[in-house]
DNA sequence: AACTTTTTTTAGATTTGCCTAAACCTTAAT
DNA sequence: ATTAAGGTTTAGGCAAATCTAAAAAAAGTT
């Protein structure tokens, strides 16, 4: 079956949604979408049609097992255009999710068949988000952010939260990008700032607002 | 400014029937966007608001300065998709249109620029068409079909007018692409086909209607 | 438990792009 | 010049996706 658009968008943006919590509320889903509740409760009434929500009226919703697996194809089909656009078109990654918004739409398989051998397979967009492949499935890893990070012990950089220019333009003066290691010096308990040391470089002190947003993994 | 999807796909067809002739019928676009009469007529009302067109009722209609400006805009879009599909995702010809009747529809500049550049500023498409530059420029290459063409002249093939399997078919069977050069060596006026020699090859003759959809330059 | 606040839904409009059917022009033919 | 035929436009509607305003339900407060 195919999608409209406007219901790939709701699709997604409750997928995201859910990833922080089970159930999805009108009221957070509008203001996602820059939209009005009632245009929400429209939408998901004809997702209900659909299939493709568990939706009691008043009591929020979420995406059912064939939602589901449409939200993941599109968040692929975005991940996937991320990558290029940044590896093959040398964005920066902080201008690429806006393009991205629009390529996700479009609906040959074979485009994103190829697209992805062409990409040679990549396993994380640009911002370090897995890219879930033709089945929805993808590797989760075990990830904390630099805050919660045990001390002394050298981690590798798997993704960041933020993607702003501000952010960037801070990993850049850093010299942290994804898969960057890195060694947890010591955590400041006055105003949780960290500091690090990053490859062969001088140890240096990262806010605790810099420091929630980057997450790493060991080994 | 910017424009719907709708709005866009009337404007290129619109360029692209006046290739043919100079002013454009209601009917005649219609039938190029499988669609109503009635609603291009609707659609041309609101073209003309945007200034886009030249229009009088029951008169036909072609674009203005401006309205010529975004088809070549448009166009430009739609051939370096196709270029890209072909030349880096490893497309057929013949499957590239309708992907990039969607891809040309992606509003970022900055994407199209850098495409651009990521393609190495290719000058035509895969048909052999030519890609407008950011000015809606492009050289002009003059053409002939084989059909027409001078016998005993050696010629290079700089398009095809026909995009379907059928035709991709007969041209890798007479392995013939854009930028191959043969030799004409005869036409038979009984059935108006032609007998031409491809580089090394032995000479072979190819019916009327396949010398009449590829076209050639010299040199 | 009753009232207030907040959230969600319904009802009714609006816009865009499309449609059908009918009216309207233009052209070509007698 | 009239008429027939064809193409074009208007009128009126429909579906998708949005909105505002009002009603209804849930949650929070005293």
């Amino acid at each position: 079956m195919n999608y409209s658009v406007s219901e790939e968008n709701y699709i997604k943006n409750i997928y995201h949604l859910q990833q922080q919590t089970e159930t999805v509320t009108t009221n957070s889903l509008a203001n996602e979408l820059r939209t009005k509740p009632a245009s929400v409760t429209d939408m998901l009434k004809k997702l209900q049609t659909k299939n493709l929500l568990e939706y009691k009226r008043y009591r929020g919703f979420k995406l059912n097992e064939s939602g589901n697996k449409i939200a993941l194809n599109i968040v692929r089909r975005h991940r996937l255009w991320e990558f290029f656009l940044v590896d093959k078109l040398g964005f920066e990654w902080d201008k690429v999710h806006e393009i991205a918004e629009e390529l996700e739409h479009v609906s040959s398989v074979e485009l994103i068949k190829r697209l992805d051998s062409f990409l040679n397979f990549p396993q994380t967009d640009p911002h370090g988000d897995p890219i879930p492949d033709t089945n929805g499935k993808f590797a989760v890893i075990k990830q904390v952010s630099i805050a919660e990070a045990a001390a002394k012990k050298t981690v590798v950089v798997s993704s960041v939260s933020d993607q702003s220019p501000g952010m960037l333009e801070m990993l850049n003066h850093y010299h942290i990008g994804i898969g960057t290691s890195l060694k947890i010096n010591k955590h400041f308990t006055f105003d949780g700032s960290v500091e690090i040391k990053v490859s062969q470089k001088a140890a240096c002190v990262i806010s605790e607002q810099l420091a929630k947003n980057i997450f790493v993994h060991h080994e």
